[in-house]
DNA sequence: CTCACATGTTAAG
DNA sequence: TTAACCTGTGAGC
């Protein structure tokens, strides 16, 4: 579930939901009961993302930081309130008891004021879904690094909010292979990059999904059968291994790196040449 | 049913 | 590098 798009929807359905109105915060878990006592009737005045990170603020300068790790959920339900189901480390009610919101295997879940808050965020680099966003930052990193762009577009330090899904599918868009060295990328590429991740994850805010096939490549315009599995999205080459390319037909690779699973085309994406090597 | 794996991060070894 | 966190899903038996 939980790439930056998530966290922003989230960040979006629970102020629509709550904003405005004292809540009643609970912990059915057991293992953030003090701190949401300590919150508890009080108002939800909103909440922010920043990459994968979610800032629930209350009254007083008060915020929940949660982070949803791998499996985490946030689960905002509207009708009669039902019975917590599994480990709800927080749980939040509406005053007219007509919603509620659970919180569910979050790797993160404190209560923290403005200051940790700005720590967090200057911890990170610019989010691709944040109109204050300087991408500029991520430019230079990358560009002095010789670590892989795959590796790096993962690296919450250098571009906040992207996950394996959107490093395997924006840079199959853009032909570059994963293992290529970030100094070696040009600033046109990057700026391609960077406005791509704007705009699919700005669509990933609107429908919860990942979908970054181009409307060719659409099950519909290819007479293919839709992805059937839990992401729900159509995707190029994520998840895919062995699988043939859409456009080219060649097998989809995988291989670890940055310790999880990247995935690419060996035709779509070739390996890079050098600038040397260009010139023969 | 059991098992492997997953859109993530941290901390221990 | 590996385990741990903690939940859900799909594949295989």
């Amino acid at each position: 579930m939980p790439e930056g798009h998530t966290l922003h929807r989230l960040a979006g359905h629970l102020a629509d939901t709550f904003a405005g109105r004292p809540v009643h915060v609970s912990s059915p878990q057991g293992r953030f009961v003090a701190e949401a006592a300590l919150l508890d009737r009080t108002e939800l005045l909103g909440a922010e993302a920043w990459g994968k990170h979610l800032f629930v603020e209350f009254a007083d300068e008060r915020l929940v930081h949660v982070h949803l790790g791998l499996i985490g959920k946030f689960d905002v339900v509207a009708g009669p309130l039902v019975p917590p189901v599994g480990q709800v480390r927080l749980r939040l009610v509406r005053d007219d008891l007509a919603a509620h919101a659970d919180l569910r295997g979050a790797t993160r879940c404190d209560l923290v004021g403005p200051r940790r808050r700005d720590e967090v965020v200057a911890a990170l680099g610019p989010d691709p879904l944040r109109a204050d966003a300087d991408p500029d930052r991520a430019w230079r990193r990358i560009v002095r690094s010789d670590r892989s762009i795959g590796d790096l577009l993962m690296d919450q330090a250098v571009l906040a909010g992207v996950g394996n899904v959107y490093r395997a599918e924006v840079l199959f868009r853009h032909r570059i292979h994963p293992l290529r060295p970030g100094r070696t990328l040009r600033r046109s590429q990057f700026d391609a990059i960077w406005a791509d991740l704007v705009e699919l994850m700005t669509e990933g805010v609107r429908t919860g999904r990942i979908d970054t096939v181009r409307p060719e490549h659409t099950p519909e315009a290819m007479g293919r059968p839709p992805r059937k599995d839990d992401h729900g999205g159509e995707v190029y080459v994520y998840r895919r291994t062995g699988m043939p390319c859409w456009i080219c037909g060649a097998g989809v690779r995988t291989e670890g790196l940055a310790g999880r699973n990247s995935f690419w085309c060996p035709r779509c994406q070739p390996v890079f040449r050098s600038r040397a090597r260009d010139r023969h």
